[in-house]
DNA sequence: GTGAAAGCGCTAACAG
DNA sequence: CTGTTAGCGCTTTCAC
């Protein structure tokens, strides 16, 4: 049989009740002696709690559920290993649920949760569109991360998208393109019009008139989408010197349409991609592009999480965490250009989106108990 | 107040005792209509049992440890994914802990799962390297799946790379080819020698002597390793006319170094990669690769600790998994060879997240063990 | 400061 | 077939 607290007691010559609060009390009073004696009782004895005792009784499990659309997607495991890595010190431990982009899956998924007592959720580039669907099913405190659609409800964590699209202008801006076309993804997708509007506010701010006839709008954000996208962009009398893309993906097909057209990258035509996904640094050329922050995202989920378990924050407002620029082949990269570049853009680019704040390293999330 | 099985026994004029059993044990023998009311009372009070109280009382708490290095990997992500998929049925969930590469961390993940109460382990890619070690700190079966080094011990689910290899070489040999070139990995990992096994294998079942100069051993499985690598089976008198790599990198490291040296793949030299990363179905010429079957390992090794958890086992040999061969364009693809032309030509572009999202279309495994 | 006692919500003997 | 009872291992009043 397993060493219980009960043996603890026992061989320190105490009670249940002082081996327990010797262990896990430190703020209890108590003296030195008998404190040390249990646990030197209990490491003596190699004494392992039980934690699913001491959620039953404590009514506080120490684990949060975290329900993502596939754990097998370039994004999901960074922000899990965001979430993990934070609570970690906190003594959580998370248990993980896939849901297939499918919301009734999404309740299901909170519903077994729900059962196993769990402190929180964590919902991961959720397809559930109102957060009044989950106070249906759970009391629990939960919060979005790189929410897909409707993005801008209370306790969710995004991305900046508006930021990332305009460091990606910024930096051709920089090296000196004046025409810059943008070729977007579905506009489903809550990610694109924002990134759009970044395309837009760092081209304005230049004193460069937005030309529509440079933003090709495919339908879809894989590799042939942004292939046909360019090619579009390419026909035009006067085609495009840069080519902002989506995401990286879109991006490959972009530089793929440039280099069947008999141009090169970069160059004949600069392209900057977005995600920081692993193909970038592997094709020729490798592609800069904007790193979406999805470990930060993790972190500060379960920071805030975390804050709202104990009871330190009721509706938090939406987070938008930057990402940051990474420069690689694509865009003509040189050592001067990307220097400056990346000491400017720190302070440089605030991107106002109404009832949301940026994210701040504010104070330390405490440890709980 | 949340709603308890006295509730429902309440509800429906029964003891505690018939509740639960009208609830969990299916195979108790009781009236139709006692059960009915039981049921019937749960489902209208929203009842949902509480599992952390069912698994202090059961001694059971339908938990998995699963540790892996680190869920951020190509590899780690699939195999979670047919874990999970796999004991979803049986209602187990799993608590996935990163462990980084250190044996120490490992070693400390399965202490606090154990505080837990998991009822077994999975362990990724583990770095441990005796289950001896693991007996000393936990009485729980456990299970290695993809082991990197020592990999032959019991209870591990391993991918068999010999047979892979020999797949590789055996397209290659069907294409024509007879002075194959083998770019490995470092040795130290347990994959390479064995994928060795198979390339040696596969020539000598043709009738091949083996050339050493043939093959290289750069120190490590990256792109720079496969492009030196390759440099130096190119600068032979006779160079190959194929290329088999140690894995998917390597092998675009050897497209690079061949376009380098002004040769064009597939029609001046063939590659094959291998593990289905990625990155194959991007480059250009798209990768030709073998599977690394993930998902499939993942998913029997969940069928074997179930098995064992049940008592139904006690130290299962070593389970090696085939991988498959997919073909692409960089060995001189044609519709005839590969039979499905689905995704060659209609297609020459596809999304990685396309192919994600049609893993997790539904479930393609049978319950059946 | 310490101990005794009362459960957390559930399952599983053991009776009937 | 159903009910009574005794805990699973722990935390936390409440006394002393």
């Amino acid at each position: 049989m397993r060493i219980t607290l009960a043996d603890v007691a026992q061989a320190a010559g105490v009670s249940l009740s002082t081996a327990s609060r010797a262990l896990t009390n430190a703020s209890h009073p108590m003296s030195q002696r008998t404190r040390r004696a249990v646990v030197e009782a209990a490491h003596h004895l190699g004494y392992r709690p039980n934690l699913v005792a001491r959620s039953l009784r404590a009514a506080r499990s120490l684990t949060l559920g975290i329900i993502v659309e596939t754990i097998a997607s370039p994004f999901t495991p960074l922000i899990i290993r965001g979430i993990q890595d934070y609570i970690d010190e906190f003594g959580y431990h998370g248990i993980i649920l896939n849901a297939n982009w499918d919301p009734e899956m999404e309740t299901a998924a909170i519903d077994r949760l729900s059962e196993r007592q769990v402190d929180g959720f964590i919902l991961v580039e959720s397809y559930i569109r109102s957060s009044e669907q989950i106070a249906e099913i759970s009391d629990k405190p939960h919060v979005f991360v790189l929410r897909l659609f409707n993005a801008l409800c209370p306790a969710s964590v995004l991305e900046d998208n508006q930021h990332g699209a305009y460091l990606a202008i910024q930096h051709l801006l920089g090296l000196g393109h004046r025409r810059i076309g943008f070729v977007n993804g579905s506009l489903a997708w809550s990610a694109a019009p924002v990134r759009q509007q970044g395309y837009v506010d760092a081209l304005s701010h230049a004193g460069i008139k937005v030309d529509p006839r440079l933003i090709s709008h495919p339908d879809d954000w894989l590799e042939e989408d942004g292939y046909k996208g360019t090619q579009q962009l390419l026909e035009q009398e006067a085609p495009p010197t840069a080519i902002f893309a989506g995401n990286d993906v879109l991006a490959l097909g972009a530089i793929y349409a440039i280099q069947d057209a008999g141009m090169r990258v970069p160059q004949d035509i600069a392209v900057v991609g977005y995600d920081n996904r692993e193909l970038t640094m592997h094709v020729r050329p490798r592609i800069t592009t904007i790193e979406t922050p999805c470990m930060e995202m993790g972190r500060i989920s379960a920071k805030v999480l975390l804050k709202m378990i104990e009871g330190q924050m009721e509706e938090p407002d939406p987070i938008l965490v930057p990402g940051r620029l990474i420069v690689r082949d694509s865009c003509g990269y040189s050592l001067k250009e990307a220097g400056k570049a990346d000491d400017a853009n720190g302070h440089l680019l605030r991107s106002p989106l109404s009832g949301a704040r940026k994210h701040s390293d504010g104070p330390r999330h405490t440890k709980a108990v």
